[in-house]
DNA sequence: CTGAAAGCGCTTACAG
DNA sequence: CTGAAAGCGCTTACAG
């Protein structure tokens, strides 16, 4: 009933082998070539995927390991993972456990025994070292957004922002700005990422001999569950801070979820940005040029994270380990837009600092 | 090297039908059983997901079909649906084709080489009538959020929101505040969706004796492009609207994407929501409840969507089509928030309506 | 470069 | 309920 190779070696007079090697982009000769394509298309024949892979040890097919992908920024990047396999022939799929932890291990089970070729890994938590499963099993993997906690006794392959270097972007902007009061608003995410963003934005005041830490020391972080409820904690959250004796002038937001957060309170409670406080933010969101005070934020670039993330696993893959584990670290973006308030004329602790 | 069916064939002294069977939930002997669960668990046993496929007829493997994962709502509606078919047991492939024709035809044919059970597909426009392919090859689908212009002469089953009675719903809430001046910010989008949505708005108003397509007459709807196109696009327009001699009292967004433009223009031109004008949306987004003058709106269940779309399909591929072709249309939720200013006390043209 | 043949791991009539 | 055997559509040494 289906196009097979056999209804093409029939028609073409030559052996299934022959047809194979077409397929397969191995040398066969030319008029060989150009009968085969003939009956190609006049039989309507794909190859199917199954047989294929059945019988090949390579299944061309990529797992993306994700947490869930209701969130806003994974679908630019799973989209640009799926873009760029897809161009190479591999199939993708999208394996989301939903933050429970069982069912990521059964999904790791599952990916291991249908022999993937590769696995992207979006972890949820600096903690998360199930991609040592795979490695075990053999499979090449690349973590994305994370360093792994483990990394240092079991190596992997990591394509991250540098979210260090966006972190004190943001940090000598407000300074120049003549901000020396800052609170930073934390989600706890048990996250590498996070604190190298705070740790950036830390060190260039620390530099500059201001303290956040210590203004920081009576607001503990929101705590992390669903996104919704992170966007009400942080709400939360926020409104102590506002209501503290001795406000800050400016909020630096680790992420997007907390900047909701914060901007949901100060909506709330009819504060103004910048005139009674300013924002900036690590990362970007279209929203952010759509608030009567554009957000002054540092960007990542998702759909490049996700071309690099493809192109080392085919690395991989293809049994290339060479500069094996790799941090593969991008750059990120300043925006610097209107929700920042400039302090430096009125006030003289602003800083030194151009 | 790997376990097979053969292994625990060899183990329980049972024939590989005979475990087969176990696998597929037939029945078998009670001893049998406990016999072969004993050597999977020894052995550590998964079948060969592509050998299965390669035998069986149905794939267990559905496709989503998608122009593009990177946009907002998607998120949430593709993750309800991988969760849902990987309840059941299927495996899901999320296929994008990003807005090119070609694409989109030729992973068509890949679905249907590859012998999909079945397919979900959220059209990129109204016009869209590549469905047809995949049921003249007999895979059973289900088209989200439209239903298409071809719908007559080749029904479909359709899953999608009241978008008629959310536009009614606003038009309503509009009136009791007194705005009888309204603009409709419209993508043009070949989209029947859309177009119910304005439908049910615009009748509202047309029962209470105000035409609201004769006011609209001057403003051309924006066109599409990409996301952030129409967002710039929306921009532009809206400038328009408001520069204009006699600038309406309310905006009615069609859709996120032209509220996004819509804010996004109201914030360059300082204008305050609700004072200097009034917002709706048709479509909720976590930003809309961060501004400063939280978005009255009303929001689609994408999750229920997601989930009412699986168990359509799952029925059509167990063969059960005896209410074929469905329309499965989902409930929309009104929510008063605080950009529509109330006008009705100062305004004798108010509506009569309470 | 090409072809004959075995086999990937499973399922499915068929006979018992 | 169970088992022997064929076969799904392809790829891969191997010999020519």
């Amino acid at each position: 009933m289906n196009v097979t190779i056999n209804d093409i070696a029939r028609a073409t007079g030559l052996s299934t082998a022959t047809i194979s090697k077409y397929i397969n982009h191995k040398k066969i000769r030319e008029e060989n070539r150009i009968l085969i394509e003939k009956a190609i298309q006049e039989l309507g024949y794909t190859p199917n995927r199954n047989a294929q892979l059945l019988r090949a040890k390579n299944t061309h097919t990529i797992g993306i390991l994700i947490s869930d992908l209701g969130n806003y920024f994974w679908g630019e990047l799973v989209n640009s993972i799926i873009k760029h396999f897809t161009d190479h022939g591999y199939t993708v799929i999208v394996c989301s456990f939903f933050f429970e932890h069982q069912k990521e291990i059964d999904t790791i089970q599952d990916i291991i025994s249908q022999h993937f070729d590769g696995v992207i890994m979006l972890p949820s938590c600096w903690h998360d070292d199930l991609y040592q499963l795979l490695q075990n099993a053999g499979i090449p993997i690349v973590m994305l957004d994370q360093i792994p906690a483990s990394m240092r006794h079991f190596p992997v392959d990591c394509v991250i922002s540098d979210n260090y270097r966006g972190g004190a972007l943001l940090a000598e902007h407000l300074l120049e700005k003549g901000h020396t009061k800052v609170w930073i608003m934390e989600q706890y995410l048990d996250s590498y990422t996070i604190e190298q963003r705070i740790q950036g934005f830390v060190d260039v005041y620390q530099k500059n001999g201001i303290d956040l830490l210590k203004q920081q020391d009576s607001f503990p972080p929101v705590s992390f569950a669903s996104t919704a409820e992170t966007i009400i904690q942080s709400n939360l959250h926020f409104q102590k801070l506002i209501d503290s004796s001795d406000p800050p002038t400016a909020v630096f937001f680790d992420c997007y979820l907390s900047a909701m957060g914060g901007l949901s309170a100060a909506s709330q409670a009819r504060i103004s940005v910048p005139q009674d406080i300013s924002f900036v933010c690590f990362d970007d969101d279209p929203l952010f040029k759509t608030m009567s005070a554009t957000m002054t934020c540092v960007s990542q670039d998702l759909t490049s994270m996700g071309k690099h993330a493809v192109e080392l696993l085919l690395k991989r893959i293809h049994g290339d380990y060479t500069d094996f584990p790799k941090i593969d670290m991008l750059d990120v973006v300043f925006h610097p837009r209107c929700s920042v308030k400039d302090l430096s004329e009125h006030n003289s602790t602003a800083s030194g600092k151009d």
